[in-house]
DNA sequence: AAATATTGTTAGATTAACCTAACTTTGTAT
DNA sequence: ATACAAAGTTAGGTTAATCTAACAATATTT
């Protein structure tokens, strides 16, 4: 089945709402606003999807990818994955630019070149920011439940991987001195607002509630 | 000037015309068949695309790029021939499957990602067709004026390029042992309907006058 | 120079993806 | 249980890119 450009980016986000949010109650604004359009158009696009069982809803109701939305989602996260690494590993993009440049290679329909590329970065598990790349057959490993901002002080952790892919926070990441697989120890945490005292290669710093819980980490 | 991906496509439209048919007195008609849609709808969008002065032409007059347009449509060809490139030589496409991928690949926005996949194939000077790939600064070297068609018998030369990109002409070009770079032998040429006898490598052939004309060579 | 053929333009319609404004349903709080 | 707020839907409209059918201009042939 031919989706465009913007079905497409539908289904995507569809599924990363409930990689993100742990739940799978996807409602419309939630979408809407992942999409940045209005809820008026996100139920125009989701009465389409419907028809093309891509997804399960009804009026009111909560929204669901089908199998064959969930597979189409997956091949796409895919894709953008790989390309980041490509992009990453091959063109020397920092890890900051590349998922702008991704959200527009995702969407190129070529079957070979997907398997092509894969096999030409040797059939990478993880992209630059940490995250599993779906393997040909659409199985994704399920990694980072923890975050950083979990932690409790005088631990140590290691930095597996990035929630927000953002460049403004991306950057922020680099500054503080921390990239993948990079130690973490938790210095002290400020009672009132949540601000965390962390410690990487010596370099201590102060990083706030929202930049913790968007470090995904794993117990050392 | 941000330009949707059809735009993009019509100014690309224009200027290959221009090179292909060596004039450039491009007209409406021509251009639709060139883009498979109809006169009406190519009519619409010169109007805007002289809005936008990327075209230059009044009613029932020809059409012509401005130089706006002109390295608009120069950095589109680049994008493409690089992207053939790279999937011909990194990927391992063969060349009658590059085309249609570069198709998409050529309209993804971002400078860096040009400049960097030229570095990373080392600035290439020709695509796996034979085609020069434009520089950085928009420069073409404008090559292959002769045909195989245009060869008498006795004579040998060398294979440069070919003209139609098409997967069955491709395929077919292989099939007689051609490629670039080859040298051919024209054996002998038939009065009546101009098919000629050609030997590549020690394997004779004959082909058609339709096929050789879209053979680019040089002479020996 | 007329007649005819070719080429190019306009008018009016369609579809996909978006919008605003108004309305309805569902959920929450008094 | 009612009232209010939040979430979701519908109606009607816009823009980009396409179409068909009718018309107008230009080019070619007799
Ligand atoms: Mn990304
Ligand atoms: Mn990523
Ligand atoms: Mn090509
Ligand atoms: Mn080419």
């Amino acid at each position: 089945m031919l989706l465009s450009y913007t079905e497409e980016n539908y289904l995507k986000a569809l599924l990363k709402i409930t990689f993100d949010s742990g739940v799978e109650k996807v409602g419309t604004n939630e979408l809407a606003s992942a999409l940045d359009v209005k809820p008026a158009t996100a139920n125009d696009m989701l009465k389409k999807l419907k028809e093309k069982m891509l997804v399960d809803y009804k009026k009111y109701g909560k929204i669901n990818l089908t199998s064959e939305g969930k597979k189409i989602a997956i091949e796409i996260i895919r894709k953008h994955r790989l390309w980041e690494t490509f992009l990453y590993q091959k063109l020397e993009f920092s890890w900051d630019e590349v998922h702008e440049v991704a959200e527009q290679l995702e969407h190129i329909q070529s079957q070979k070149l997907v398997d092509k590329l894969d096999k030409f970065l040797a059939y990478p598990e993880f992209d630059p920011h940490g995250d599993p790349i779906p393997n040909s057959k659409g199985e994704i490993k399920v990694y980072h439940k923890k975050t950083l901002s979990e932690m409790t002080p005088g631990t140590t952790c290691t930095m597996v991987a990035v929630k927000d892919n953002s460049s403004p926070f991306l950057q922020y990441v680099v500054k503080v001195g921390l990239g993948i697989n990079n130690e973490i120890k938790i210095i002290s945490i400020q009672e009132y607002d949540l601000m965390m005292v962390i410690e990487v290669n010596g370099q201590r710093s102060t990083v706030s509630q929202k930049f913790a819980e968007n470090i995904y980490i794993v117990n050392k």
